[in-house]
DNA sequence: CTGTTAGCGCCTTCAG
DNA sequence: CTGAAGGCGCTAACAG
């Protein structure tokens, strides 16, 4: 494995104007450059990345941070994170935290050691011992003040999918959701559901409880048992409207006709390319956008956003 | 920050007890130790990751390199991996190479620079600049002699899937699935199907063409353009089987009184926990140990496997 | 058992 | 414009 003395003594130069060449920093002669440029063609030279890291104090790695990575919603912003970030010149460590508190926290460690230069947080844990100096930001979560949030129009868009479904006719509105253990802006979903209901004057349907990836189904085979008689439903999230809706099949409900079904997220339509389920997509791009933006200020340490909202498309599918 | 000298000095000790505290090499009293210890916590420090891995020449991070992440199979696997890799102390650096050639061929960059100490390949592309030497494992995919590739027992699956879709009654038994671009195991579930439709005495249906992640709705569409009679079929994976249904149910096509579908993967079933699709399951969970057991072997030096086989599980759905 | 020393491979002043 | 030298923070070998 060829170092940079190798290639200064290959090109007839010292290590300091191989180095210049490398980083176009500095001044060097044609001559010199070119003879450089051969060096490393012949010996196949590249720098070596944890040389440079060490002394430039910057890895080039940024960690994201999700409980699950087998999930719709997490994929899909994982992908467009990553390519993002790729084009920002940054690799992508992925971290599962798969609920594990302990592995959550060892972005702190991860940090301390200088194996990340910032983290992208999408958890549902709370953590008190995030400094705010600390190169992090947050997707929905708030993790204290000067770590910045990105998210969605949570409020808003809710509160309008429940007006839909008051306009389509519908009188018995559910809302079904996994209820985070942090503080979130997912909350304001429900808020929402909430306001909408009274100001409807109906009576809520509100299955609200803390549940873990991959028990979406059981979920909602417990609203269905507390609330058999919803005429509509706001499922926080495509894998529960799903099972919703397959749920509703084996009960014999016609969806759209008997259950109206409206989802947040929007995003396993992006599969399967004709939407099925109505819903509210997130703009997952313009909020991993947002992240990257707010994350590579503040690495950089320049003043950033403690907020971002990103609107939510409305799309049209086959259950309302 | 504070370093290591910053210890030695408040513990009144020089840096190599440090070290070697902190390393449990070599001999250390237990008063140093003590000392030490109690310095570490003073100062909250952890050793700089980018020094250590400089000195120790390898950083605990290997590359997953996946066309996509937003994908039901390859997610799930990424998911495993993650775990894996995690207990076995590496972290995960994640690639979408987005069916980039440039992208996925920027993994000998990063072996060469040593971004990474190896690298896990599930790719669509050729590569006939790895040498058999680089640390590198696939799934499924043949890189050429000494690069180790974990796959299930295609075949076998396949053809034993097409007889089942027989034994049921169908008699126009039909396959559809993307065409790998390179040399790959995946080939097996085709070769597999013209074999049993040889041996069974039926007429193919098969729709078997490169096709790019996205595009599955319209690939499916195009099956039964082309096979409109079809009353089985065989779908290389869950996003086309559940294309397939959709797409039957839009033509008004019962599954599975007219048409019965069998899914290679069965991956999406996790999601939504009861099983719909009738699949031939992949055992994620050993091929992802498989391939990490094989790249560290390969990573440390030792003897490893070049082929790596694993059975798949049936799972009874309601596609059947 | 312990402190000192010599690098790991590179970047960056600093004289020349 | 260029080569030599110092140091990033840590580990391992060495002499005490």
């Amino acid at each position: 494995m060829a170092g940079i003395k190798d290639v200064a003594r290959a090109a007839g130069v010292g290590i300091g104007t191989v180095s210049r060449v490398l980083n176009s920093s500095g001044y060097v002669s044609e001559e010199a450059r070119h003879k450089v440029q051969a060096a490393v063609q012949e010996l196949n030279y590249s720098p070596n990345f944890r040389a440079q890291s060490l002394k430039r104090q910057h890895s080039g790695v940024v960690g994201l941070f999700v409980p699950t990575i087998h999930h719709p919603f997490f994929s899909k912003v994982a992908q467009e994170l990553e390519n993002m970030l790729d084009r920002s010149g940054y690799k992508m460590m992925l971290v599962c935290s798969q609920d594990s508190v302990e592995k959550e926290k060892s972005v702190i460690h991860l940090l301390a050691q200088n194996r990340m230069d910032g983290a992208i947080f999408i958890t549902h844990h709370q953590h008190n011992d995030i400094m705010p100096s600390y190169p992090i930001v947050t997707l929905d979560r708030h993790l204290g003040k000067g770590i910045p949030c990105i998210t969605s129009d949570n409020y808003e868009s809710t509160y309008r999918a429940v007006e839909l479904l008051a306009e389509r006719g519908c009188r018995r509105i559910g809302y079904i959701g996994g209820k985070p253990s942090v503080h979130s802006e997912v909350e304001k979903r429900v808020a929402a559901y909430r306001d909408a209901m009274k100001k409807l004057g109906f009576a809520e349907r509100c299955l609200y409880e803390e549940i873990r990836h991959g028990e979406e189904a059981v979920f909602a085979e417990k609203y269905f048992a507390r609330f058999p008689d919803a005429d509509g439903i706001f499922a926080s999230g495509d894998v529960l409207a799903h099972c919703i809706c397959r749920e509703a099949q084996g009960r014999g409900i016609a969806v759209p006709q008997q259950l109206k079904v409206i989802a947040y997220d929007g995003i396993i339509g992006t599969w399967i390319q004709r939407p099925s389920i109505t819903s509210i997509r997130q703009d997952i791009h313009k909020l991993s956008e947002a992240i990257v933006v707010e994350l590579l200020k503040k690495i950089r340490g320049e003043p950033f956003e403690e907020k971002v909202v990103v609107p939510t498309l409305f799309v049209e599918g086959e259950t309302v």
